[in-house]
DNA sequence: TATAGTACTTTCCCAAAGGAAAGTGTTATA
DNA sequence: TATAACACTTTCCTTTGGGAAAGTACTATA
C-alpha cells in the first residue's frame, strides 16, 4: 500500500491568524482605524479620508469595529447633536499589523513596478 | 456659513495598506503561505493542514497566489505526475504580517475570553 | 425662506466568496 | 480485479461585500 505521508502541522500559526483575519475582515476595517487613529472622528472627515467609501458601508464597518472593541460611539447632546469616533486601547495593539502591512504594500509595489 | 474643517490625510499609510490588502484578501491566502512555508509542498497535504478549506477554494487560491509571485508551482514528470508548491522569496517578506496577525489573534481571543 | 451641514438609512442590484458534493483521469498496489 | 491516492474540476447554491443613488431628520446660517 502506498505510504501516506502525514502533512506537516501548522495549526499553532493559522488558527489565531485566522482569529485576527476574523475580525480584520474585508477592505475597510483598518483604513478606518488608521483613519480614526490619526484624529478624524467624524463621520464625514473618515468618509473624505478614506477614497472610495460610500456611507453605507462607513456605517456598517463602524458598528462592527464598535462590537469588537476597537472603537468607540460618543454621542454629545446639543442643539446639533454630535457624534464622534475615538479608537480603544485595544485598538492601538493592532499598530503592529498596520505597519507590517504598510512596509509590504511599499515593498510590492515596488516589486512589481520594477518588473514591468 | 458653517466653516468647514479639512479631515486630517492618512493616505500616506492607508494607500500601501491597501495594496497590502488587494493581494492577502480573503480568509485563505494567509494560511496557504503558512502552510506551504511550513513545508507543505502536495495540494492534498496543504489541504488537509487547513481545517474548513474545500479543494475548489485550494485550487483558486493557489492559481492567484501563483500570479502574484509568492509561490512556485512545479510539475514533476514521471509515472504519477507530481505537482509542487514552495513559498517564493518574495514570500519571505509576507513573515512581519504573519506574526503580527498572530500575536494579535492571541492577544484578542484572550481579551475576549477575560471578559466573557 | 432657502440652503447647507451632519449622520446616517434605505433600496436596489451585482459580483465575488465560499460551502457541499460528486466526478475525472491516471497510476499503483493489494 | 478492485481499491485507493493524487490533483484537481464541475456543478449548484447561498452568503457576504460592496457600489450607486436617493432619502431622512434635524439644526444653523445667509
Amino acid at each position: 500500500m502506498a505510504v501516506k505521508k502525514a502533512h506537516s502541522s501548522c495549526l499553532d500559526t493559522v488558527k489565531p491568524v485566522r482569529d485576527a483575519l476574523d475580525v480584520l475582515n474585508g477592505k475597510w476595517k483598518l483604513p478606518i482605524i488608521i483613519s480614526i487613529g490619526v484624529g478624524n472622528d467624524r463621520f464625514t472627515d473618515i468618509q473624505e479620508s478614506i477614497p472610495g467609501i460610500s456611507p453605507k458601508v462607513l456605517a456598517k464597518e463602524l458598528k462592527e469595529l464598535e462590537q469588537h472593541q476597537l472603537i468607540n460611539r460618543i454621542i454629545t447632546e446639543g442643539y446639533p447633536v454630535k457624534v464622534s469616533y475615538h479608537t480603544t486601547k485595544h485598538s492601538e495593539t493592532l499598530w503592529p499589523i498596520i505597519y507590517a502591512l504598510k512596509d509590504w504594500g511599499l515593498h510590492h509595489r515596488k516589486k512589481i513596478f520594477n518588473q514591468a
